[in-house]
DNA sequence: CGGTGTCTTGATTCTCCTCAACGCGCGTGG
DNA sequence: CCACGCGCGTTGAGGAGAATCAAGACACCG
C-alpha cells in the first residue's frame, strides 16, 4: 500500500522529472514555434476533409446559446470568443475563452444540447461542421480523429489549468496569469503579444477569474504601477507588456512580492 | 442517441423560476434511470470491442503519474479515483474525481504525457486500453467513437460545473454542492446515496473546492447542525444525507440562509 | 447636452484564511 | 500495559484579503 499520506499541504516536491515544459520558454514573447504551425496545419487538414460552412461574425454575435439542440461543432479560424454559462438561479459565468484553432461545442456532445452561450468578442471567422458528418469523416481519416481528440484533450487540460489558478492563486497572480495566458495565446498564433486589447470588460475578466470588477481594476492598477504592464493612453482596455519575462516570472511566483502596493 | 436531459448535477437549464423540477416525493436522489443503464451498457460495449487489461487496485495505488508518457487510457469499472495536479512551484491541486464508467487520461492525449496523478481512493477495478488500439477500433465501430466523444464531452461539462461552483458560490454552498454531487454520482450508479464514506480527508475536499481544511470542517459541522447531513457516530468521514431534497434545495439556493449558524 | 456604460478609487464590511490548541483513534515500541 | 507519535478532525481567536457600498471621472453616442 502506498502511503498517500500528506498530500495537500506543502511538501518537498518529488521528481521534477521532465514534466511538460510548461513555460520553459526562452526569450521574447516566448513561443514554441511548432505550436502555431500545428494550429495552422490542423486547420488546413480540417478544411480539406470536411464540408464546412464558413461565416464571418462580429463582436457580440452569438454562435449558439445554452439549451439549443446540438448538431454542429464550430472551429475558430480567426477572432476571439467567450463561453458564458448561466445557471438556473441566474448566476452567469464565463467558463472559457477561445482563440484561432480552438473548437467550440464539445461540451454539447454528451447530452445533445449546448450548455453555454458562445459569443464573439470581435470580428471572427467561424467554420461549422455537422457533427454526424464529422463522425463519418473521422472514421475515414485517422488523422482527423486525432485532431479532434487532441482538441478535446487540450480543452480539458486548459480547464484544469484554470481551476488550479483560481483555487490556488491570490487575486494579483490570478489576473497576471490571465494576462500572461492571453499574451501567450496571441504569440503562439503569430499575433503581437506585447500590446493588445483585452476585449473583455473588467467585469467579464473578474467573472472569469472568480473576482469582482473592482478587484480586477485595482490589480491592473497595481500591475501597471509595478510596470509589469502598461496602459495604452487612449483606452485602458488596451495594454502593453513591456517585459514578458518579468510578467512570466511574477506568474511563476518567483517574484510574488515585487512592489505591487 | 437518446436525448437524455439528465446531467449529473441536476441543473434545470431552460426553465428558471419553477421552484422544483425534482421528481416529487422520494427522499432519495432524483435519478434518471437510464443514466445508470447508459454507463453499464457503455462499459459492456467497450469490453466487447476492445482488448482490455483489467486489474484491481487498492486505495492509494497510482494508475499514472504526471510526466509519464501517455499510451493508454483507463476506464473505471468500479471504485473511486482522484486526479491530482502538481504545478512547478509545488502547489498541489485535486482537479477531478472519478467514478464507475468514467475514463481517465483524456487530458494526456494532447501532448503525449499525463499531467496529473491518478490515485485510487479505495479498491477499484481499472480497465486499460492502448490509445492506438482505441483509435483503430473507433474507426471501425462508430458506436465506440460516440462513447469516447461523449465521455470526453462529459468531462468538459463537469469541469465547467466545478469552475462555476468555485467561482460563484460561498463556502457553505460549495461544500454542499460537493456532497450533493457525490451522492448523485453514487445514486446514478446504483450505490446507496443516503449514507456513504467521503473517502477524502478534509484537506483534500478543501483543496478540491478551493477552501482550507478548517473551513471544510466548519461547514460540515454547520451542515450537520442544520441537519442537512449527519455524521456516522463511528467515523466523521462517513456521512448520512437524511433528506436529499433538502440538500438539493440548499444547493440550488432556494434555501441559502436556512439556519447554518 | 444629458444619459449610459465602463473604469477607478476610497471606506467599510465580512468571509475565509492563518495560527493555535486540543481531542481522538490507532499503531508502534518500550 | 501504557506512553508516545502521528494523522485526522474540530474549534476558537485574530487578521488579511477580497467583496461590498459609494462616489466620481471619463469616453461615447443619440
Amino acid at each position: 500500500m502506498l502511503t498517500q499520506t500528506s498530500p495537500i499541504t506543502a511538501r518537498p516536491l518529488p521528481v521534477p522529472a521532465s514534466p511538460t515544459p510548461v513555460t520553459a520558454l526562452a526569450a521574447a514573447p516566448a513561443v514554441c514555434p511548432q505550436e502555431g504551425q500545428r494550429i495552422a496545419s490542423n486547420l488546413k487538414l480540417v478544411a480539406s476533409l470536411l464540408s464546412l460552412k464558413r461565416r464571418i461574425v462580429h463582436a457580440g454575435d452569438v454562435i449558439y446559446r445554452a439549451g439549443e439542440r446540438f448538431s454542429q461543432l464550430h472551429i475558430l479560424n480567426s477572432g476571439f470568443f467567450k463561453l458564458v454559462s448561466m445557471s438556473s438561479d441566474g448566476r452567469e459565468q464565463v467558463v472559457g475563452l477561445k482563440f484561432r484553432g480552438d473548437w467550440l461545442g464539445f461540451a454539447a456532445i454528451a447530452n445533445g444540447s449546448y450548455n453555454c452561450d458562445a459569443i464573439a468578442l470581435d470580428t471572427a471567422e467561424v467554420w461549422s461542421v455537422r457533427y454526424d458528418e464529422l463522425l463519418l469523416a473521422c472514421a475515414e481519416h485517422p488523422g482527423l480523429m486525432a485532431i479532434v481528440h487532441e482538441a478535446m484533450s487540450r480543452e480539458i487540460m486548459r480547464d484544469r489549468d484554470s481551476l488550479v489558478a483560481i483555487c490556488t492563486l491570490p487575486a494579483d497572480t490570478r489576473v497576471a496569469t490571465f494576462l500572461h495566458h492571453w499574451a501567450q495565446s496571441l504569440a503562439v498564433r503569430g499575433l503581437r503579444a506585447d500590446q493588445f486589447s483585452l476585449r473583455l470588460t473588467r467585469a467579464e475578466i473578474g467573472n472569469y477569474l472568480g473576482l469582482t470588477l473592482e478587484t480586477v481594476s485595482r490589480v491592473l492598477s497595481r500591475l501597471a504601477r509595478a510596470e509589469l504592464i502598461a496602459f495604452n493612453e487612449k483606452s485602458r482596455r488596451d495594454i502593453c507588456i513591456p517585459d514578458f519575462h518579468a510578467l512570466a516570472a511574477y506568474v511563476e511566483g518567483r517574484d510574488h512580492h515585487a512592489g505591487l502596493h
